[in-house]
DNA sequence: CTCCATCGGTACGCTACCGCACCGAAAAGA
DNA sequence: TCTTTTCGGTGCGGTAGCGTACCGATGGAG
């Protein structure tokens, strides 16, 4: 086997838009950590010790209820990062964060993260500017929850998912997606179903390929058009593609 | 008639956080502007002019959906501010602010805040406090259009709104608040029949009177809670009581 | 005082989604 | 290899909320 690349802080959009000085100066501080599919970076109501900018990961915020259902609020991958409590000046969340595609992240200690905050320099506006795109995919999650299908929804989930990763195979269960969307598991089955008749994916055991992207997206509710431009305009941020993913001997993270 | 006092910056509780220094340095530039019923303070995707800073009045930040539909995402009041995209880097949202009870604002020019943003003083961190805050709840919404009842969401609507007025007395029609849920008008209806009949309410041609918050609490969601112990933790926020309104000849805000 | 728009209450069929239960195939473990 | 677990597909009754249509009461405008 060849060796596999290294992942690179660059490949975390937020980390490669800052400039060389920033980057020197705070890159040092950046640990790498394995993010393990179903991980928990952040338990409901826990203080956070780390800000985590993911390059290969995908992770999601999602809300647990007290019986137990759970939904997912928005999803976070290589375009932005997990914690902005800590520099909004909260401690922790009523949400957690747990890890939906396995991969790495680059993580920085809750200091160090204020300590570049106080310089009220270039992180601090970029880390505002994503927030503002986080809160546009949290306020759509809420509309997409009260008016539409779960078939749209399943879209929409499909993309915001293959937006964050450089292929198109994702590895999710129906049960996992169903938690994610806060709906039945025989829900998420029908969607899929239908989607696979059309010839828009192909399922198989926890692994989702897309098939044809562009009726993926005409299938999908207006939901995901609206948050992919507003983060388009916010953070100039157009997904990646080809991306090689690696293992290697690197600490796995935990809460 | 007495003479009716006039708003007070400090009826807003983030003004009124704002030590002496700042606010000598800042009030003189606040502009009092009355907000009419259903007046809107920002259009979806225009540009903003002014940071609003309600006093005794509620504005809903809402989404319309291409089809005309809306669904609202949160309830701003005297505990917060409108137009948060300006010091967040952004300049509109995909979003309108609508007013959900009429009353009064001090608003400040963007310039002026984007000035008084870069001394990153105490505005700054309470702006962004506040933002967390304002992010919970529009998660809570998320969570609750997924899983709760028309009923249980009327009473969280019911209770964001009371918690943010000096008063029992809604003025509200079933047809606004369903506009808001996101629901038929009636589904409202049937809603609050049910608690008119158990005397949590009296609902008369557009005015609504809380007559048993304790019950109408008990059969909220916990969503409400969720929001209310956030708000309290991030900006030690209590909801007011016994402030009077006013009318007067100030001008009235447009868009 | 009369008219008319607004507001809220009611009825009915429909559909999306839920809860539950069951089942076979595929993968993982022993 | 055999067993166990996981995963996804199916069926069925129940129901919350939707779309539509209608209608009486109220209160403001003239």
């Amino acid at each position: 086997m060849s060796p596999k690349p290294q992942p690179e802080p660059q490949q975390n959009h937020l980390l490669a838009a800052l400039t060389p000085d920033v980057q020197t100066r705070l890159f040092p501080y950046l640990e790498l950590v394995a993010l393990p599919l179903r991980g928990l970076l952040y338990e409901s109501r826990r203080p956070m010790r780390h800000v985590y900018f993911p390059t290969d990961s995908i992770v999601s915020l999602q809300y647990v209820m007290e019986n137990g259902a759970s939904t997912a609020i928005s999803v976070v991958g290589n375009e932005g990062l997990l914690g902005i409590t800590l520099f909004m000046g909260g401690e922790s969340t009523p949400s957690r964060s747990m890890v939906q595609s396995a991969g790495y992240a680059y993580r920085l200690p809750r200091l160090r993260v204020k300590e570049e905050f106080n310089r009220h320099g270039q992180l601090l506006m970029l880390m505002l500017r994503y927030t503002q795109a986080l809160i546009t995919q949290i306020s759509q999650t809420a509309v997409c929850n009260r008016h539409h299908s779960i078939n749209q929804q399943l879209c929409r989930w499909l993309l915001l998912s293959m937006d964050r990763l450089s292929h198109n195979n994702l590895t999710m269960t129906q049960e996992f997606i169903a938690n994610m969307l806060g709906v039945r598991r025989e829900g998420v089955t029908q969607a899929a179903l239908k989607l696979q008749q059309l010839g828009v994916i192909s399922y198989k055991r926890g692994m989702i390929k897309v098939l044809d992207r562009p009726q993926l997206e005409s299938l999908s509710c207006e939901c995901y058009s609206v948050v992919r431009k507003e983060t388009d305009v916010l953070l100039h941020y157009v997904p990646q593609r080809n991306v090689i993913v690696n293992p290697a001997t690197i600490p796995t993270a935990t809460i």
